[in-house]
DNA sequence: TACAGGGCGATTG
DNA sequence: GCAATCGCCCTGT
């Protein structure tokens, strides 16, 4: 980390994160912005790849602005991710990403 | 110290 | 709706 900025950066987005409710998803761009930082998108990806695996955060409900998981389709964590969606309400077709009760 | 890479975003064609 | 392009900022080697 650069300084003290980023840092509070992170744990604003953390506690964005721990704040979702279950079956709300949002965006890297949109949880960057709500954190203070439009321009973070990025670094919250950092974030959350380096978040631990029994980590309590749902890191899954983080999409990308296209509504569309960023992970390439057939790795651990795309698989993951899906099936924690699909808990929740939301269907997976291959990256795209849409509600289950959706018109 | 320098450089390439990364779970992205927004814009344009 | 998809692909290409540019901009942004931290991390790891």
């Amino acid at each position: 980390m650069a300084n003290q900025e980023t840092e509070a950066f992170k744990t604003r987005v953390l506690f964005v994160l721990a704040h979702l409710e279950e079956g709300e998803i949002t965006s890297y761009g949109e949880l960057a912005r709500q954190a203070g930082n439009a321009r973070y998108a990025r670094l919250v990806g950092q974030i959350l790849k380096k978040l631990p695996s029994d980590t309590h955060l749902p890191w899954y409900r983080v999409v990308n602005s296209q509504h569309r998981i960023s992970f390439t389709e057939g790795t651990d964590a795309y698989a993951r991710q899906k099936v924690k969606l699909e808990q929740e309400g939301w269907i997976v077709v291959g990256q795209k990403l849409m509600q289950k009760e959706a018109p």
